[in-house]
DNA sequence: GAAAATGCGGAAAGCGCATTCCGGAATGGG
DNA sequence: CCCATTCCGGAATGCGCTTTCCGCATTTTC
């Protein structure tokens, strides 16, 4: 039994199409109170529920906003899409979701299924990658995300900016801090009386990390110390967790100064992992190795030792993109992702 | 600039709008090899996207799949998300996410809200609230699911049916082992020694807390232990700790065996806040207190003291959902979700 | 070789709704 | 009391696509 159209609500309330249409799904015009009743009343008795597909069809807007990360399950992207979930609830519409797991190679496949439902904006959360290896990718990427565009689609970036994309591409960012936030970890973290560092960080290219990377070398810098050496890696837990173990095999022999060393990982998820490999080579955190992190993820502020790390108001990030890609002019005030760096006990100096 | 539509396509290629149709959407018909390569040339020249909109009205399926969920930033949910994303991009379709936060309440809004965007599917995740207070949006939730499935739409519930429906309304279960589960967990933990245990629960109706404080309750009666204590708290990570900290309290004066209690958190979530509650008060994990959990969340498997607990195949409860929801008979063998109980570090006997 | 079967492209009828354009009724002004 | 406005409901058109139904050109069959 199909759903009742508004055909026969109007039908049902004796009165025309058009009538039906304007009292239902908002309009300009008004019908009378009697008649609008008498509407309502026959669409409640017929459990009519308007197609969106039609309608969208009809006016030139569907409703739905596309996001794009890269995994759901992580809980960088997941609190992200809380924050867009919960500014997207606000506005009636509704998020058509896009986990691509692999590189822009299936965001733009994304991108293209979005466009094809004619999602109203899009919103991108994914790391930006810039190497030679994502060079192809990054240009399909973009030249769907134009397409999208010229064809009246709206799009926001969490993030860097698209590689290779300009202003006149009118795709609007949401920037995140990870410079200045990296930086000013740095600076607490030699005020707080560290000074040998080195970096667990994503491939080269993986601009988030890079971002990370640069402002804390850019802090160690202005604390007046040497900038620390930087270990590519993969860009999550199982990375820092292989860094961590070889790291822990060149300690071992050391002479072992208390703590050896201050580990910086790009990320929350990183740290994590670094510390387990620390711990199964016996060395203890903060006492034998510090480790901070960043992003501050909820589920692991919990964690035991406390973790050091750049607290990211990632769902705030999420809720802005949205309002940014919905905004009718494009002069909205930017806005300032507001972080802070929070010492914690992981990188206690004994 | 509009996208060009079919029409146009079929034009530039010198075809008919069918042959254009039948050659680019796929169709039971298939034109012939050289007009077929003639209007693919034009599709792409002309950067063609379907309107899956208008595709979805003149068919009847729109690709889209909803998932409805309590919070897609809570780790349980976000792993069902990704097992429910992989299986949709599989098919070629498109997930429609809604995070409800609140209970059935909003819950029945997005089922409103996908019927009307003509949702092929509808995955719904949440935990099910058997409460005289829910009574009422629970009502309205299944209301609302029934009018969709009378409607053509296909329902997948993750975890326990819903309440008040029955076998006729045709909405598949994907079972969720919670009572197994939890029963081999007590009964390894009267096994490893364990004999005094303490249950933090959610408020009673909350059917996986309830099914899983069952479920560990029968397996204490199955070791020849008395049933535990039970203790009604929020089913989140605030709910362990503020458990936690009253029976920090309630420890302090006592005789000290070691340990004094194995607590059982009906998740793992809350077993975490329920750690970080005793330490808070100079318990020690599992020297002093014992502490289990249940669903074995990926971000927390680095944790130390090692959770025990209780292992949930999540991503593939989300895909199976799916592949249940989208098989065309509804004979297809019942899937059986595989989990096992992990004992580790927290729940060690000294 | 004629008749029936087959294949294939095109015209046209919707799918469910928003919206423009009309005409008639109600209203206000002179 | 009549004419100019304003208001409001209805008929009709179109959004972009799928899909029957047709008609014509090839093949196949006896």
């Amino acid at each position: 039994m199909p759903a009742s159209t508004l055909y026969e609500v109007a039908r049902h309330a004796g009165v025309s199409l058009a009538t039906a249409s304007r009292v239902l799904n908002g309009s300009s015009r008004r019908p009378g109170d009697a008649i609008s009743e008498r509407v309502r009343a026959s669409a409640v008795e017929l459990g009519y529920i308007a197609n969106a597909q039609a309608q969208g069809l009809a006016k030139k807007n569907s409703g739905m906003l596309g996001l794009i990360l890269h995994d759901i399950a992580d809980p960088y992207f997941s609190t992200i899409a809380r924050g867009v979930q919960e500014a997207v609830q606000d506005q009636q519409k509704v998020v058509l979701l896009a986990s691509t797991g692999g590189g822009p190679a299936s965001e733009h496949r994304a991108v293209a299924a979005f466009a094809a439902r004619r999602a109203d904006a899009i919103v991108i959360a994914g790391t930006r990658f810039n190497a030679p290896e994502a060079a192809q990718e990054n240009e399909l990427l973009l030249a769907e995300l134009r397409r999208y565009r010229t064809n009246g689609g709206k799009v926001a970036v969490i993030g860097q900016p698209l590689v290779g994309s300009v202003a006149e591409d009118g795709f609007r960012t949401v920037p995140v801090p990870n410079r200045e936030l990296s930086l000013r970890l740095a600076a607490d973290l030699a005020g707080a009386g560290h000074h040998r560092f080195l970096i667990l960080a994503g491939p080269e290219g993986l601009l988030t990390s890079d971002e990370r990377v640069a402002g804390f070398q850019e802090g160690l810098r202005q604390a007046g110390l040497e900038p620390a050496e930087v270990r590519r890696t993969g860009f999550n837990r199982d990375g820092g967790y292989e860094a961590a173990v070889a790291l822990a095999g060149e300690l071992a022999g050391g002479p072992g100064g208390r703590p050896a060393v201050c580990v910086f990982a790009a990320s929350d998820v990183m740290a994590i992992g670094a510390i387990a490999g620390l711990r199964e080579h016996a060395l203890r955190i903060p006492e034998d190795v510090a480790v901070a992190g960043f992003d501050d993820i909820e589920t692991l502020r919990d964690f035991t030792p406390a973790l050091t790390t750049a607290q990211l108001p990632l769902s705030s990030l999420g809720s802005e993109a949205v309002a940014l890609v919905l905004a009718e002019d494009s002069s909205t005030e930017p806005y300032v992702a507001e972080g802070h760096v929070i010492l914690r006990r992981s990188t206690d100096v004994s």
